[in-house]
DNA sequence: CGCAATTCTGAAGATTTCCTGAAGAATAGG
DNA sequence: CCTATTCTTCAGGAAATCTTCAGAATTGCG
């Protein structure tokens, strides 16, 4: 698992550097804030945990954590801190901290904790999706091909598609899809989904395929790849 | 979010209750090991968090976690407890909490901290069940399968099914079942159930398996598997 | 064996859910 | 302010699903 450690007092970043990578992790080091939210940044997609000081030259820990945050980055952060007071531990979960260790502590413990935050699955969400055989969707420029031609779909109609995509293969209920997509609130009814539905399945899935928009009744609807 | 709740202190679990739904979470409640372990696994599906006491009458809370973890539920984990050693605390973590809680400490933290085990995303366990050798059932697709055949289900068809599977080698009563899987009252009649088991038979169990729908006459259906 | 209670089965009617086309409402851009 | 695009609503009809019913089959018991 790779780890960005920031951390500005070199003598622990060393030994904390040490301790990981006899269990098997790489270790990236930073010893301020603006490096660490440089490589953070940069190298988000390779990285599996952030372990950060609160206390850092230039820019402390927790507005790095929050200015990250706001750039849906994910990342688990373990924050270290001498500050123990409660208040400032809520406000490092608030931030967007996964979890809050006060300084001093034992190694035990710091890897129990960094355990338990690489053990829980990651949802890292990939760029292009592929349904099926013809059918490729990009995230980052909103956009469809139907067997090398680029489709125009309607910014509804690509949010819809987008999520069963993600889910691809499992039933969404209406609820999700109206919750995610729409402002609409999950009890609420609207046949406004049906017709984007249709209009998906107009635009995208007329002819047979190797994937389907399918109708789960009572549910919602599944996107079936093969 | 829903959240399930295993505290033998009826007087902190009262509040802890309270502040909880204030937030917006529906609770479930246990105030013992077994009983939380029946919760837990029966209800996963359902459940975003358990928070849980370490010392509950009974089964303690780490073998629980240990028990639900070996069982592939991985249903993020608060522990709250008095003994608030590194050693106690690392032993939570290793028995698969994700957080670890001392008592006394202050709602606004308990707060943070349960938003932040909610906040990241969930864990996607493909939550099968298996019937006997050839027949799987994902509760999350809404989908069956036989011999890796997809079967197609109603809805009625499949929330039957899915009760039956999620209590099998149990007979079920016809009051069970009419409840959870119709908007029935328990001790109303109705000859619907009947014919949908019939359909499950026709769609699933036509042949020899090494499960089967079996009817206890006079009380209700099990489902047998070997 | 014969009877009564219970369950099974097929088909038809009732109900729910979904699809579709078109028209009205909202929104953005010029 | 006008236009083009997109979103939502509405209503009719189609399709899937659920329930009911009546007769047949099965089971348990004296």
């Amino acid at each position: 698992m790779n780890i960005l450690l920031i951390e500005d007092n070199r003598t622990l970043a060393k030994s904390l550097e040490r301790v990981l990578k006899q269990e098997g992790h790489t270790v990236e080091y930073a010893w301020n804030g603006t490096d660490g939210l440089h490589l953070w940044r940069t190298r988000a997609d390779h990285l599996d945990l952030v372990i950060s000081d609160v206390m850092l030259p230039y820019l402390d820990g927790l507005s790095l954590c929050k200015t990250i945050r706001e750039e849906n980055i994910q990342t688990p952060v373990l924050f270290l801190s001498a500050l123990g007071e409660t208040h400032q531990r809520v406000e490092g979960l608030r931030s967007g901290g996964d979890d809050y260790l006060i300084k001093p502590f034992s190694m035990d413990e710091l890897l129990a904790r960094v355990d338990a935050l690489l053990r829980r699955p990651r949802a890292r969400v990939p760029d292009l999706l592929a349904l099926g055989t013809d059918i490729t969707l990009s995230l980052e420029n909103n956009s469809v091909t139907l067997a090398g031609k680029e489709v125009l779909l309607t910014p509804m109609e690509f949010r819809i598609l987008a999520y069963l995509a993600q889910h691809k293969n499992m039933t969404c209920t209406r609820g999700q899809l109206l919750e995610n997509c729409f402002e609409h609130s999950k009890d609420q009814w609207s046949n406004s989904l049906e017709v984007h539905i249709k209009n998906l399945r107009r635009k995208l899935f007329s002819k047979q395929h190797a994937c389907s928009l399918q109708t789960v009744r009572g549910i919602g609807y599944k996107m079936a790849t093969e």
